[in-house]
Formats: C-alpha cells, sequence, structure tokens
DNA sequence: TTGACATGCAAGCGGACACTTGCCTATTGT
DNA sequence: ACAATAGGCAAGTGTCCGCTTGCATGTCAA
C-alpha cells in the first residue's frame, strides 16, 4: 500500500534529498551529496544517499534515469498528494 | 522538529488509530482496541495501543482527558496540515 | 471493603533500519 | 591502454522500534 511512501518520508535525510530535488531537479548522486552537505548540513556518505534514493525510488518518489556514467533523479511528489488528503481538517 | 509528527506517522497501526479517532473522537482505549480489531482487522494488544497513543500524543496529534478511570482520546490533525503543505504539487 | 475493571509503568526481546566497509562494474578523458 | 570518475552490490554493525510480559495503581460496583 502507501505504507512504503510514509515509511520514505519518515527519515529526515530522505526529505532532505525530496526538498533538494523538488528545489533542483534531475541531480546526480554527487550533486545530491555535495548539496545535501552544504546546504542542509547532513553529512551523509554517497553509500548512504545511494540507500535512500533506492528507498524513494521504490516508494515511487524518484525515478532514475541513466545516461553514460551519470545517473540523473527526478521527483515525483504525486504520491504525497494523496496522502496530504487522508486526514480531514476539522478545526 | 517535525519530525516525531513524521515517525508518528509511519506506522500503519497508529495511521490506523488517526482515523479511528477522527471518525469518532474521545475514545477510551478499550474502545480503540475493540474497534481497532473489528474493522480495521488489527491484532493489537492493550498495551501495544497504550504505547502507540503515546507516541502520537508526544506528536502533538492525540490530547489526553482523564476522567475517572477511563482515559479519553482527542486527535488534532493540525500537525499535519504542515507537512501537507511542505511539497508543492507540481506535476 | 473487596474484587473486578481500566490503565500505567518498566524491563526484555526480536526484527527492522541507517550506516559503514570493502570490492566490483562501467564510462569518460588523456 | 590506463587511470580517474560515477556509481552499484553485498555483508556486517549498532541502534531504534514495536511488541510482549509482569506487576503496580487507581477507580467503580456490590
Amino acid at each position: 500500500m502507501d505504507d512504503v511512501v510514509f515509511k520514505a518520508i519518515a527519515d529526515g535525510t530522505r526529505r532532505a534529498i525530496l526538498d533538494e530535488l523538488v528545489e533542483r531537479d534531475g541531480q546526480t548522486l554527487f550533486e545530491l551529496c555535495a548539496r545535501l552537505a552544504g546546504k542542509h548540513g547532513l553529512t551523509s556518505s554517497r553509500q548512504a544517499v545511494s540507500q535512500h534514493v533506492a528507498v524513494l525510488e521504490s516508494a515511487g518518489l524518484v525515478s532514475v534515469r541513466r545516461a553514460g556514467r551519470y545517473t540523473f533523479h527526478h521527483v515525483d511528489t504525486s504520491p504525497l498528494a494523496a496522502i496530504a488528503e487522508r486526514w480531514p481538517h476539522r478545526k
């Protein structure tokens, strides 16, 4: 179900990755690592970021496009729209 | 931070508790257990539900009102509204 | 008062999770 | 061709999480 989506956004580093990709779509892994370290102050290694991206991908939040030795990452926030309207806004 | 909120809704049982309380606010622990088992098909024990409620409470999603030997639970979905608009809806 | 009821508290256990480490593959530049 | 670059794969590790178990506390009915 959408359990993977909730689990995906449960981690702060993964949310930062989403933030970063929303602001600038189509980044490579190295770009992501650099910008995460710079703007968000995160010290995640390349492998750690790679595994986080894999989680986001299996949740349908990130898609991957291979071109040569680069791997570009693209966001798709539509799975988040469904969960945004799950609980009504009463009072 | 709002990290506790994301962590709180990361668990399926806790989301079911929120659903149940939104549909019917002010339930006791036993009511919650019964209705979770009935409608949602969950087999969580009383202690398990109690601990889940504690997590939801520390996330500001549930408040507790004591009256005699009963403990009524109330929902507050406003912390979820903030996270609902975190990522814009760009297609 | 006494016992049943509704809940709280705390320790322990197994599994999931985030991260590291080490090695491997493929692509690009010189 | 060779080295540097960009990334993947897999095993191991420490920590957190969800749950159980056992007992303690407080409240109501008879």
